[in-house]
DNA sequence: TAGTACATGTAACAGGTTACATGATTGA
DNA sequence: TCAATCATGTAACCTGTTACATGTACTA
């Protein structure tokens, strides 16, 4: 149940709605876990239903009431549990890599094209947390042990967007100089 | 249906059994993807019923008969088309980083065996991966276009495991020197 | 007036995992 | 004799995706 784990590895950061999670999950925590909004709600119900989380439904004026969802102290030893277990590195799916494994199947110029519009991509989310290093974590020396491990998750994410954009580099000049 | 495609990019290159597909994403292919048999034998199943694949049973002698899978024109045409589709970069879902980032709520030296166990499997991956490199890129600058395409993406498989394992040492660097 | 942000959900389907099932051969 | 390799599959379950559904408030 590792998406039940990544929710509440947010909450007990602090409470939040399933909308709240949503919009974590596309920022920077999107560096190492992804769901949609229909996953979470999901999610969510069966946590509270389990008794992991408990959800206070705050009444709100001109918009839909929020279910603010907190992690209980059950929910909170599952999770240290949990945490202590050891884990497997998470198999890898790359389509693009398929793609270019039969690159010969299409035209030279759209796997370039695709090539360099996933680079875009890396590179758009790189300065995303580029931005956040910035803002968040630049007295790193005074940072308590959990920011630090905080920004040890921020920097696999830059590290892993500056090994893509590399690599599109590599590729693209082996293209471009296919001639050999 | 990624997997799919996953699959009749192997098939393209070679006849396989369902059999010989496992042992290929167990292999340097599961830098790119990865299945287990059962989703293997169930996607033939489609695939054959689609008219993608067909499949000619091999009598064996001691062990069990063997189907061989091969991509027809209409699976050749239909990858060909995919290949020249527009995807996203893949989701990432890292449990072990949902882990350091809560990982105040198991005690340090559990953390740090794990990174380090972590290190390990990507040092094994990465060792493959150049095994491979050695006994089939050595030539690589007379190599066919599809060749190098096969290299790229073994490139890729390359960097991102160095890549882990310099993480590895920047966050057990942190850990070990956590004082400050 | 069209789109985005806010906020929650259901239903159907597709994709992935785990457990179970069979059975011969080969090597330690 | 025990485990691994070869070779295929079914069934139940869990996870993830896509489409549909509702309704206000604010901004361009």
């Amino acid at each position: 149940m590792a998406l039940a784990h990544a929710i509440l590895a947010l909450l007990v950061q602090e409470p939040m709605s399933g909308y709240d999670l949503n919009k974590t999950f596309e920022g920077s925590v999107g560096n190492f876990w992804k769901a949609t909004h229909q996953q979470i709600y999901r999610e969510l119900g069966k946590l509270e239903a389990m008794g992991w989380v408990k959800a206070e439904t705050i009444p709100q004026e001109g918009r839909p009431d929020k279910k603010l969802y907190q992690i209980t102290e059950v929910g909170q030893k599952n999770l240290a549990q949990w945490v202590a277990e050891p884990c497997d590195a998470s198999p890898v799916k790359e389509e693009l890599l398929v793609k270019v494994f039969v690159g010969t199947l299409a035209p030279v110029q759209n796997i370039r094209q695709e090539i360099e519009r996933h680079r875009q991509i890396h590179q758009a989310r790189l300065a995303n947390y580029r931005r956040i290093e910035a803002e968040s974590f630049q007295t790193c020396k005074d940072a308590s042990f959990a920011a630090q491990l905080h920004y040890l998750v921020l920097r696999r994410g830059i590290r892993y967007e500056t090994d893509w954009i590399a690599w599109c580099d590599e590729a693209l000049e082996l293209i471009n100089n296919r001639c050999c």
